[in-house]
DNA sequence: CAAAAACATAAACAAATGTTATCGTTTGGC
DNA sequence: GCCAAACGATAACATTTGTTTATGTTTTTG
């Protein structure tokens, strides 16, 4: 659990006591690959935490596809946020791509916190804002960059992607087809 | 100030004294069409809220072109927030469609809310939430819808804004040319 | 009210991207 | 270590979307 002390500790102050009350209803749970940690039209009621491995975000469109929405890396918390403050059904899978480790959040330990961790809502609120950044960066780049462009910078949102990741998941956040971005990649050369 | 207030007291508990000293530092302010609320480049210290009104949030893309990214309506907060958490300079300009009434939040008024609202970190909590949820929203139809269908279901989104706003703005918003807009709209007829 | 600007549509053509199918290679699970 | 499945490249073809230009209409603004 030092990971995600740590985590926690560079958007918050915190007491130790708090934060062993709070992981103590948590629990590290390890995934195999293309395991599932969390389901569409399930009510998530869970945020997981990367100690190891690494996750992505899929939804399945009305063809039967799958399309690859997010990447989530070690250090960082993922889930299918949205529905998960909303309470309702999720949309999206969380799908272990390597072998992962993580602590596995439930949401009583979250409305734990907001209520009774001095800066618990600032927590939340660093998250939320963290993520929202994210996703602004994201949808800015959807629009005002090429697929070529995104692929040439994905880089430096996910460190080392190219290694861990088969290209296709990688053409499907570009959002396309892994036909055409070997297509991309070849007009390079 | 009744609009805010009441938007504010949807979110949180909150004393009269402390929404009164919490907008005593802000202004209405009344932007005639297409003036500028805030700029591309400048580091932006104030949060916008829509009394009356409609405002578009654009970027300049590299071919000196104007992307819409974004529609703000009445009772809605608008700002380049990335870049107002960031403290950096703004990406996004927000210009006025129609004449438009807006509350101005100064940064310091933000802060001093979270310093001493006894809420205050619950409300930007939930701020950012709410408008992470629909980020969400965002890029899960940028993926896994058409533009003929982003088109549709924009009126759930932004209700009445065929009203209020030109064509080739909505085209801008869904990601497509206001050519293929028409042409898309030709089709089904 | 009148001139200018903004706007929506249309057509013709160009470019980008998707689809399907094939093939050889790599990889993972047993 | 072997075998099936997954993977990436490629080609041919189809579809979607962008670009340019023109035209008639509507809207804005002085």
């Amino acid at each position: 659990m030092e990971q995600i002390k740590q985590a926690i500790r560079q958007m918050i102050s915190v007491t130790d006591a708090e934060l062993e009350y709070f992981l103590e209803s948590c629990r590290t749970e390890l995934f195999s690959r293309k395991s599932y940690l969390a389901e569409a039209n399930k009510v998530p009621d869970e945020i997981f935490f990367i100690n190891k491995g690494i996750i992505r975000t899929t939804i399945d469109n009305k063809s039967g596809k799958e399309n690859t929405l997010h990447f989530a890396l070690e250090n960082q918390f993922i889930a299918d946020y949205s529905h998960f403050i909303l309470g309702q059904p999720a949309l999206y899978n969380l799908i272990a791509i390597e072998e992962t480790e993580a602590v596995v959040i439930p949401r009583k330990s979250i409305e734990w916190g907001y209520q009774n961790m001095t800066e618990g809502d600032k927590l939340g609120r660093t998250i939320a804002e963290f993520y929202f950044i994210y996703q602004d960066n994201r949808i800015k780049n959807l629009y005002a960059r090429s697929p070529k462009e995104r692929y040439d910078e994905i880089e430096q949102v996910f460190p080392n992607i190219h290694n861990r990741v088969p290209q296709h998941m990688i053409a499907s956040y570009l959002g396309i087809t892994p036909v055409h971005l070997s297509r991309l990649k070849k007009e390079d050369r």
